[in-house]
DNA sequence: TTGAACTTTGAGTATACATTCCATTTTTGA
DNA sequence: TCAAAAATGGAATGTATACTCAAAGTTCAA
């Protein structure tokens, strides 16, 4: 027997032994990379953009990353889940509780909002799995929703429930979509009427 | 007085003496950004792609048209322009028909539905006016909502309607964004609980 | 202290793309 | 038939991008 250090050389299998500097720099990575796309959107958050906020070559990026979509789906993932009422998933948070996170995500980090819908439209395309995983963490919200609508409302069924969850989320991001044509838009006013709906 | 033949030499204000073959060449091209757009979608769609279909060379190309966008965001409007019930605005149409219309549009033409969110997302950053367009065509289809939902139920005030046609329209564009995720998505079906809730 | 594994550098590669230019050809009305 | 205007071909331009690689530097456990 012996310990196997390293089996590939993929960034993705890495791991093993992890230098503390290496550590560092991938969140000083993460970290351009979440400002950028906040600040600028996608177009202009290049891998030169991010390296120089960074204060890295290319070269380490590579040594970190796969590829820059990895590390845009990484950041839009976190944010996403940064505004979570309930992360540990406890189900005491109510339709309200969610439906306040979404408004808060979405005006309050409304690029990376734009960056998620782009990023989901064109890698269907691009069979990148970024479809795929956005699809997944969907799914649970859906779930999430459905459980606090059946919490305030027993006699609803587990399907009816689903269905309901899957259209006011359809609402509220047609309604973020909306909003990003158009800031000016009354974005608040109208996912709370479209919740309303829902109680 | 004079005739003025020509004021500028851009494509736009062309049209004071326009040859035939030139106008048979620009519905080639058209026709041709069309079919590649509806099958393999934006990406896939460039320039040379568009020529090679048409039959035709850059130069030509940029005789006719401003910038490959110009063209693509003619095709998309046509393409949404092309299943209105009632193009003619007579208010003769029922909430059922647009709602209808709307659900022939997304599983007929899903591609050029991506197409759609793919420009207004990426172009409100591109400052090309994309967006200001989209956004035009939004407004004039929530008042024709509106206007069906006021049809039926005279009781409704104004404001209350354009209020509801928004949440009804953002449910819709979210359930299609959601069906581009996942083709599995029984969009129909959700289509149709969403918009029973509005009559 | 040593040295193997890890990290960084930064110039270099690959390449895909929209757009321009202009000489040549075709159309059109008179 | 003629000349002006429009249309065409297609090579060339320019630019922006993600990504690679070999060599040099750094870390850290033994």
């Amino acid at each position: 027997m012996f310990i196997q250090k390293r089996k590939v050389d993929s960034p993705i299998v890495r791991a093993m032994v992890r230098y503390q500097v290496g550590i560092q720099t991938e969140s000083r990575i993460v970290d351009a990379a979440r400002e950028l796309l906040a600040e600028n959107g996608l177009e202009a958050t290049t891998l030169k953009a991010i390296c120089d906020r960074a204060g890295v070559q290319a070269g380490s990026f590579y040594n970190l990353f796969d590829s820059k979509e990895e590390l845009v789906i990484r950041v839009v993932r976190e944010s996403i889940n940064a505004i979570d009422p309930d992360p540990d998933g406890d189900g005491r948070d109510t339709l309200d509780d969610l439906v306040e996170a979404y408004i808060k995500f979405i005006t309050e980090e409304p690029e990376v909002a734009r960056v998620y819908i782009q990023v989901a439209v064109t890698g269907s395309h691009n069979h990148s799995g970024a479809a795929a995983r956005f699809l997944r963490h969907h799914e649970r919200r859906v779930e999430r929703f459905a459980d606090a609508m059946q919490r305030s409302d027993p006699d609803l069924g587990t399907k009816e429930s689903m269905v309901k969850a899957e259209v006011l989320l359809g609402a509220l991001d047609g309604l973020a979509f909306r909003w990003t044509l158009d800031m000016g838009f009354d974005f608040v006013g109208h996912v709370r009427e479209a919740a309303a709906r829902f109680v």
